[in-house]
DNA sequence: TAGCCTATCTATAAACT
DNA sequence: TAGTTTATAGATAGGCT
């Protein structure tokens, strides 16, 4: 975009095309912030670079988005009864499936019926609509599986995120009920370690606590 | 970025604030698809604008993602056991993909049966039925959307959950401690717990995720 | 609400360190 | 392999329709 245009293609040269991956990646991470900001926007973005590393970026908290989701879900009352989290989950891949089914069954009847009526000319015409057919159904099977992906990393990220959180949080908590011990004080206040407080909500902050994983099995 | 600079924060004015969205979004799918292209990245971008609208782009084939995914789940393993529910979510997302996969087969294989016995000219009637089919894309597209959500909001509650457990074992360390402290023992197993390790640390998400608090409620 | 225009601002390709 | 520079292509804020 710069010394000179270059066209949209992959980039032959491997060096090339990693140095400008880095850039773009930035510039876009960049851009995707920006318009969560300005907006208001919530944004999950997933990046797998050609060597398969990954980069990710998402604008929202869990209960945010979740309730984002809430929202849309209600659009989809109508095909699924909303009830127990866990409940949805299996009875959407059922609806889906069986959707695909009638769908199915629906085409092959319209099929039988209209096909007949066809020049056999119509061959190569059909064959373009049926191919572009089949790579939506193709795209939209890509879809689920990145769909898997981009949801388990992302759940994946928060929950280490929290992790990080609670351990800080711990880690205060026992330095204050050590310093109450040292001095013969009771020990009152560590009820309060749970509730603890969310009051840094905004992204300001970048302070990440590089703790790892306390529970490394089992949870 | 133009008439004049503006200040990365949300903006005002409501209509403004909706007209930057539409160009920004479609700024950002556009440099996302062409860092895709020009770098073979595999890319997952999903936006709700602030009235709950989703827009998202990916780039992937569905064998390129199937395989990227095999290698970051067996990477994720290593951070966090598989729960069995994670284990179930797959199976059921390979479930699905294997439908529409024989689904998608069903279907050329009806095509290449009934074209042999087209006759008359009808393409009328085909662009009807093709119509018709691509309708049912849509709306398994939007089933899958649908799974999605519900997929993302289980997963939250399962956090939630998991984060839960966490705090228990938290809160016992503590009392551990407590007691500890008390009868005059040293503290010594408190060390792993805070300490832990920071070994996940090349971060493969620069971008500092902002999610937020993680006990809005106290949970 | 959706496009178009265009002056400016930003991103970035290429070169260099 | 990463940071810096620079010239230029691209993105877009504000206006207008």
């Amino acid at each position: 975009m710069t010394r000179r245009k270059i066209q949209i293609k992959k980039i032959d040269n491997t060096t090339a095309r990693q140095v400008t991956f880095s850039k773009r990646r930035r510039g876009l991470f960049k851009k995707a912030q920006e318009l969560s900001t300005l907006c208001d926007a919530e944004i999950a973005l997933v990046v797998f670079s050609a060597t398969g590393k990954l980069f990710e970026y998402t604008s929202s908290s869990v209960q945010q988005v979740i309730e984002r989701h809430g929202l849309l879900s209600s659009n989809f009352d109508k095909l699924n009864q909303p009830s127990l989290d866990l409940q949805l989950e299996s009875s959407t891949s059922a609806a889906l499936s069986k959707e695909i089914a009638e769908n199915t069954h629906e085409l092959r009847k319209l099929m039988g019926e209209e096909l007949q009526e066809l020049n056999m000319k119509e061959l190569q015409e059909l064959e373009k609509l049926l191919g572009s057919g089949l790579k939506r159904v193709r795209d939209a099977k890509g879809e689920i599986v990145l769909k898997e992906i981009t949801s388990l990393k992302w759940k994946g990220s928060q929950l280490m995120q929290e992790n990080k959180q609670l351990k800080q949080m711990a880690n205060q908590q026992i330095h204050t009920l050590e310093l109450e011990l040292e001095q013969g004080q009771s020990s009152e206040p560590i009820g309060d370690f749970i509730h603890s407080d969310p009051s840094q909500d905004h992204d300001s902050s970048g302070t990440s606590l590089k703790l790892g994983l306390a529970f490394p099995n089992g949870i």
